[in-house]
DNA sequence: AAGTCGTGGAT
DNA sequence: TATCCAAGACT
């Protein structure tokens, strides 16, 4: 597309600033970006997502879980856990292991572990009420200042900005912010010209807050933004000066490294040892399968790998080699003391409802269904149907035994 | 104040 | 396939 006018740098003139759309944001208190959006949104917004509406829990809930989530991601979990706790008061009085089993598989699972915390200051410093105020919502652990204002401007109208990604690609592109969205330079500006765009009705917070939510995720999109039906083209610096394709600049990423891991499969009678990881750090507070940092315990026999995962995350990739182990003697082991207090010996079916990781989770659905089809009662075993992983590769030089084991297999 | 934290959708 | 990154917060 072409610039249709100048713009920005190529101002020279009081002309040229008159005839630049940005120069009509700044117009004084007709505030025509806010109008448009309000009205754009209510015609055109999303008006039927299960959270929308005005019950402080719901919408702290989903705003909590759409945190570096997309929408279609947390609708099913957000169901789940709705069904499950309908109150702030029902979830305060769970266990913290009930909320990380429901939110298995959602990811930054500190957010869980916040969410509960903040349900119980919720009830005790706000029984029977709730928050008010983004200076009150910020205060629930797990709620910064861009949750915290979206909250309030939903369930109570208040006139705060919100600054989430969508909104950053958004001013960015309206303002023609050349600079990095995420330095913490350019987030301060983004902030005050968000501040700066609110409508001044308190009643069109609610459409004005999900219009921009709105615009980011359904028309001012990261690759290919819809121009031609965006309500505010006409105020858009990136477009007038033809450049709204390419912002916010995307700065070079670092390669992501790899690290490898090893779990233990510690196989005992039809089940497997769980335990719980440490809640700071990676898969915090989650059931996983004893991480072999060091030597394993004894009064285990190693039988072989039976998987090597890939888990890719944002900032590195994981490769996970399982080890299967078996007791010694035929009778039962006592669990080793290096895996510290908190560890279970379930089926895969019950370790499945518990929190765990998700490349876990998919081991575990694997064993389950390798179970439901070798069922002899006899013979239970937690075989590994080949083929049945996600990611499998060959082990160099044991090509046979891993096939047997993966059958499910004992000895030949 | 950069690093860390998960998973899956979209291109 | 590889890459970016999503209704960010916390340390």
């Amino acid at each position: 597309m072409k610039p249709k006018r100048k713009c920005n740098a190529e101002m020279t003139t009081d002309q040229d600033f008159v005839d630049c759309p940005k120069n009509s944001l700044w117009g004084g208190s007709d505030a025509i970006f806010a109008v448009r959006l309000v009205d754009w949104q209510r015609r055109c917004g999303r008006r039927d997502l299960p959270w929308q509406g005005n019950d402080p829990y719901r919408v702290w809930l989903s705003e909590v879980m759409l945190q570096q989530t997309q929408v279609r991601t947390v609708l099913p979990y957000f169901a789940r856990f709705v069904a499950r706790f309908p109150t702030v008061e029902a979830l305060a009085a769970a266990p913290l292991d009930e909320v990380l089993a429901l939110w298995s598989g959602l990811g930054y699972y500190a957010r869980a572990r916040h969410l509960h915390a903040a349900a119980r200051l919720w009830v005790a410093r706000w029984p029977r009420s709730c928050p008010r105020g983004a200076q009150e919502w910020v205060q629930l652990p797990g709620v910064g200042r861009s949750t915290a204002a979206a909250i309030a401007a939903f369930v109570q109208g208040e006139r705060v900005p919100i600054l989430d990604g969508n909104v950053q690609r958004v001013l960015c592109r309206l303002f023609a912010v050349e600079e990095d969205p995420r330095a913490a330079a350019t987030a301060g500006r983004l902030w005050d010209l968000a501040q700066s765009l609110l409508p001044h009705d308190s009643d069109d917070m609610p459409a004005y807050t999900q219009g921009m939510m709105d615009l980011g995720a359904l028309v001012c999109t990261r690759a290919r933004p819809r121009c031609d039906v965006c309500p505010v083209v006409d105020l858009c610096a990136a477009h007038c000066l033809g450049i709204a394709a390419e912002l916010p600049r995307k700065r070079a990423r670092a390669p992501v490294p790899e690290q490898d891991l090893r779990w233990g499969w510690y196989e005992e009678d039809g089940a497997v040892w769980l335990v719980r990881r440490a809640p700071q750090g990676i898969w915090g507070g989650l059931w996983c399968l004893p991480q072999e940092d060091q030597a394993p315990p004894g009064a285990w026999r190693a039988a072989g790998e039976i998987a090597r995962l890939t888990h890719r995350l944002t900032h590195f990739t994981l490769k996970i080699t399982v080890t299967r182990y078996l007791p010694q003697a035929p009778r039962a082991v006592e669990p080793a003391a290096a895996w510290g207090e908190e560890a279970r010996c379930l089926a895969p079916a019950d370790a499945l409802a518990l929190g765990v990781p998700q490349p876990l989770r998919r081991l575990l659905e694997r064993a389950v269904d390798s179970l439901a089809e070798s069922g002899n009662e006899g013979e239970r075993r937690i075989g590994v149907a080949k083929g049945k992983f996600e990611v499998l590769e060959r082990i160099d030089g044991h090509d046979k035994e891993i096939e047997r084991l993966l059958r499910g297999g004992g000895k030949p």
